[in-house]
DNA sequence: TGATGAAATGTCTGATGTGACATATCCTAT
DNA sequence: ATAGGATATGTCACATCAGACATTTCATCA
């Protein structure tokens, strides 16, 4: 994908659920944007599911999924796309109003 | 992908560009709502393009594409996901509240 | 009317995402 | 300490998405 990616999909694997997500190391500002944003969503589906009291085979099973690509979702991990975490606080029942809350919001530390 | 779209897709590629889209026939409210927010992202590719009087070739340079990838997402084509949109959108400038603002507005019509 | 440049559409091939499964790790209660 | 459920991690085969290219449609203007 020309849009260059590894890096990020790097540092991002490497766990720093971090606040200001890193313009670290040689993170461009976009970039850095795109992960902040996939941070921001993975965390809000976490935030969800726990609220409803889902575990996650269960939440799997809402969305046509399964558990390791839920638990994967949550830890923002380089092979889930955006559109997976659209899709599925969409099913959980946000709306776009929400959903554009999350992505401006910047991802919280912990829980 | 367990979550059904070929129904979604085949809409979406129909052309409504439409203000309300579909629920039209048997769209689930939140598929009608993913679908909206990729109209909505496709258009404001449009716009910010227009807005730098960019042709589809000179963007898809700028972000290492081609232009039938472009005119692509500016269609809301069914093989663009959201996270080329975003990245597009980022990589022209947007911000995250900008990214936002795009995701919870109703797509407009024509230009 | 035909020439030009922009945008749309179709299709290929390689890259990436997906669900699934197996397995490992982490809690918490006993 | 150990069993149990929950979550994390690694991998695979298959589906989908990516950029590229060719071709077509569309608008504008000479």
């Amino acid at each position: 994908m020309a849009m260059k990616r590894k890096k990020r999909e790097r540092l991002e694997a490497a766990g720093w659920r971090v606040g200001t997500a890193a313009d670290f190391l040689g993170l461009t500002k976009e970039e850095a944007a795109f992960v902040e944003m996939k941070l921001a969503l993975a965390d809000s589906v976490r935030r969800r599911r726990q609220a409803r009291r889902l575990t996650q085979i269960q939440l799997a099973r809402r969305i046509g999924s399964s558990q390791s690509r839920v638990a994967k979702m949550e830890a923002a991990d380089p092979s889930v796309s955006i559109d997976l975490l659209v899709r599925t606080l969409l099913e959980m029942g946000a709306s776009r109003a929400a959903l554009a809350r999350v992505i401006s919001r910047r991802a919280r530390r912990a829980a």
